[in-house]
DNA sequence: GACATATGTAAAATATTCTTTACATTTGTA
DNA sequence: TACAAATGTAAAGAATATTTTACATATGTC
């Protein structure tokens, strides 16, 4: 799987850390989530994406291996 | 966090081995999320949204205490 | 009633997410 | 250069997701 975290940080001038605070989660999970280095939960995708004010489909995205 | 699992499958006419299959999961683990015993993954989301073709956010959804 | 199919549930084992702590590296700026 | 802020990364542990096996219950049908 695939997100956009990075980008939508970005546009929204977010570091990881102001990210990691508004979801509730530590800065290394969205560090981790950025490299993917693991799948989040749903609850974090919808919460992500709730942020960013796109559908989590806009965000994270299948891969072929999944 | 809520879902919808077990309403989609109905109008899919799905039985809940047939969802698992479909996606990729235990029987047990489709029970599990219907009966909300976990959070699925993101991964699953996505599937089981892209199966029933609704986005994420109209099976899933953020309760107060997410 | 007997049978098949679908569902609920539970326990143990395994895999994965997520936290915490800690340190290294990068990047911008005074 | 020196400093601060942001990011990358790693390892140990806690928490949670998912599988497997197994059995119980429900529901429809013969």
């Amino acid at each position: 799987m695939k997100n956009s975290i990075k980008v939508e940080r970005a546009i929204h001038s977010l570091t990881q850390e102001d990210l990691a605070k508004e979801i509730g989660v530590s800065r290394q999970t969205i560090n981790a989530m950025e490299a993917n280095k693991y799948v989040p939960s749903t609850v974090l995708a919808l919460k992500i994406a709730r942020l960013f004010k796109k559908p989590v489909e806009e965000i994270f995205e299948l891969s072929e291996e999944d």
